[in-house]
DNA sequence: TTAGGGTTAG
């Protein structure tokens, strides 16, 4: 039948054409057939067609069929023409095969290609660079890179195709360690230019959490492309580097390249991070220069961008426009108006929307507990659970805080049955609402009980939870204990510290909470509201009249940490003319402002008039800071002096810094001194002194 | 001919 409606279309062309033509061979009459119905989009008629036919076809049609049979995931199709295709050529070219192998590829069937792939009699480059990339998209990264490793064993030259799957399949199993190899080799084989390849090194460094690596070699694309900056800007994003993801996007706009759509939710996802709404503004600003401020996923992210700035006004503006209302703009409007407590208001829009998700639910219920509403809180949850199946793990951590807020532990109790059934007690947002509520209860056996199961998966926030609970029921004292075996396993956060400092207020630990306070300062803590206030309590209920003198300390040691060194002794000089007087805490600030600035007299002169003036006698820091001013600024004749004349012996920390400074100052004499002095601390691992700038000797 | 990134809301 195909061979009629085929000679039927031969006579017609022949009608049409003035010079009589030999009669087409059987072969030919075949092709076109075949040829017409896959014009026509008849792919399964023409494969039909073929697979019938006892004459082998020219290669270019086997070909035309692999890619229409790719690109409609034609499965059955591929295996006929592959089968007629060795079947009826005794030699297939390589190419076919490897197209054959593409298409199981694309198709899913990666049984089949691996069959052919193994079943070939030769391969060529194409045929791994086919199955690895089969593998590579079929979410088979592993496979893929085991693939790759056999064909390098073999040797087999990889080329840019083969490294571009490669680390595709890399970035999916973050293989950081091969990664790096492969870096080598493309260095080594002079494929660095290649954007492509380029763009997928900084996608796997910025995967793996290397940002350094990332942006180094992002800074090596000669001419990164829109995939190679929204990678960048994606990844500075993903680490909550949002300032850069920010300022690389800004880049991104004078470099003149174009961006993605998701570049600009990328980067609008940055500007909310930071409440950033000046850069947000700017780069609505560009969207409409490029058009794209009406393109749903930018405007809905323009929308959230506003509303998560606190710019309400601007958020409803560009909702109000006919183009921008979806479920996700509504649920960013809803979320606006409730996290910024205007619940009532949020109420509303939630009700007028035409439909719902889990997210649009949790978002008002989120503004109903931020804003301690709790008793609405509970009602909205019944409403919830009437209208909608669709509850999830934030839903439950929402709800728990609920019963916190409401301090009902038998709510509390029946939602932890209802978790564990439901298989959610391991999301550790879950249980870490699930410790907070048992805590804010003051059901403290539960929340130690719970805290002993979540030992596998518990963070931070869940020896928080724990500590706060026992902090805010009177139990300081376990709170403490809790302190120093929480240090086991992570490190405290600024919310730990303030809680301990507002404990040791409870029982009037001065000590203690000295010792934090010393522990906040020596580590870096910031001294923020929250910290200072728990300060100012904790001195004044201690009957220490000092908390004049720890606002000021706070103040100066805030500047140290800005490496504003000016501005610690300009509020020294304030201080003084107050009539506060400073303490060791004070003193250990001026001197790190003295080191910042490099003022070595003026430190010198402050640390005298410690014990001189003020009656405080220097400790160990002190003496440390002063080692470290000298050492910094090259002042080796002080240091030396000062270090030989310290009422202790020095420590391994002071004398290793004086053995530094002398290597980068040029001072042998002293650098020799503290060599044999450590050598002699420890003689296992001697010192050698060893002047660094050849230009320097002779001091 | 074959290759890379990414989908906005709690």
């Amino acid at each position: 039948m195909g061979v009629n409606a085929a000679s039927v279309l031969n006579r017609l062309l022949q009608r049409n054409t003035h010079k009589p033509k030999a009669l087409p061979t059987d072969s030919k009459a075949l092709t076109t057939t075949v040829l017409t119905h896959l014009n026509a989009g008849r792919l399964r008629k023409a494969v039909s067609i073929l697979f019938a036919s006892p004459v082998p076809f020219p290669f270019s049609l086997y070909a035309r069929i692999f890619q229409i049979c790719s690109s409609n995931l034609a499965i059955v199709e591929a295996r006929k023409v592959e089968s007629h295709l060795i079947t009826f050529s005794p030699a297939p070219p390589i190419f076919l095969l490897n197209r054959a192998i593409e298409t199981y590829g694309k198709c899913g069937c990666l049984d089949d290609a691996r069959e052919l792939f193994e079943e070939m009699p030769q391969r060529d480059g194409g045929s791994w660079n086919a199955m690895i990339t089969a593998y590579a998209q079929g979410g088979c990264a592993e496979k893929a890179l085991w693939l790759f490793l056999r064909m390098n064993r073999l040797g087999i030259c990889a080329n840019e195709i083969t490294f571009a799957s490669v680390l595709g399949s890399c970035a999916t199993v973050l293989a950081l360690f091969l990664s790096k190899q492969i870096h080598g080799l493309i260095v080594k084989y002079g494929f660095c230019w290649n954007v492509i390849l380029g763009s997928s090194l900084v996608d796997i460094y910025g995967k793996c959490r290397v940002m350094s690596d990332a942006r180094r070699m992002f800074d090596e694309i000669e001419n990164p492309n829109a995939i190679s900056w929204n990678v960048i800007v994606r990844r500075y994003l993903e680490m909550g580097n949002e300032k850069e993801a920010v300022v690389m996007f800004f880049k991104m706009i004078r470099a003149n390249i174009r961006p993605l759509n998701f570049t600009f939710s990328n980067a609008l996802i940055a500007c909310s991070g930071i409440s950033a709404l000046q850069e947000g503004i700017q780069i609505h600003g560009v969207a409409i220069r490029i058009g794209y401020d009406e393109h749903e996923v930018v405007s809905s992210s323009l929308i959230d961008m506003y509303a998560k700035c606190g710019d309400l006004e601007s958020a409803c503006g560009i909702f109000e426009l006919p183009s921008s209302k979806n479920l996700i703009s509504w649920t960013s409007i809803v979320s606006g108006h409730a996290t910024s407590g205007r619940t009532r208001e949020a109420r509303e829009l939630f009700d007028e929307m035409p439909e719902r998700s889990v997210i649009s639910w949790n978002a008002m219920l989120a503004g109903y507990t931020r804003f301690c509403q709790w008793e609405e809180a509970l009602e909205f949850v019944f409403l919830m659970r009437e209208a909608t199946q669709d509850i999830d793990h934030v839903t439950f951590g929402l709800i728990l805080n609920v019963c916190a807020g409401l301090s009902d532990v038998e709510l509390g109790k029946q939602v932890h049955g209802f978790i564990y059934r439901h298989g959610l007690y391991s999301n550790l947002f879950v249980g870490n609402a699930l410790l907070h509520m048992y805590g804010k209860c003051g059901n403290l056996r539960s929340t130690r009980l719970w805290f002993y199961q979540m030992s596998h998966w518990r963070d931070r926030i869940s020896w928080n939870a724990l500590l706060t609970s026992h902090a805010r029921h009177g139990l300081s004292e376990e709170a403490m204990t809790i302190f120093g075996e929480m240090q086991w396993e992570t490190t405290p956060s600024k919310f730990t510290l303030g809680t301990l400092l507002s404990a040791c207020a409870n029982i009037f630990a001065l000590e203690q909470g000295k010792q934090i306070h010393g522990f906040m300062i020596r580590n870096g803590y910031e001294i923020d509201v929250v910290a200072r206030g728990a300060l100012v309590d904790m001195y004044s209920k201690c009957r220490c009249s000092f908390t004049d003198l720890i606002l000021w300390n706070s103040m100066i040691l805030g500047c140290c940490h800005n490496g504003r060194g000016r501005d610690v002794l300009g509020l020294f000089g304030l201080m003084e003319e107050e009539g506060v007087k400073p303490d060791h805490i004070t003193f250990q600030g001026i001197l790190l402002g003295c080191i910042c600035e490099g003022l070595a007299e003026l430190g010198t002169e402050h640390f005298n008039s410690m014990s001189n003036k003020y009656c405080i006698i220097p400790r160990l820091e002190h003496y440390g800071s002063m080692i470290e001013l000298y050492g910094r600024h090259g002042f080796m004749d002080e240091l030396e002096d000062f270090i030989k004349r310290m009422p202790f012996e020095p420590t391994v920390a002071m004398l290793t810094r004086v053995f530094n400074a002398c290597s980068e100052h040029g001072h042998s004499r002293l650098g020799k001194w503290a060599a044999e002095q450590l050598n002699e601390l420890n003689p296992s691992t001697p010192f050698h002194f060893q002047i660094l700038d050849r230009s320097r000797v002779g001091k």
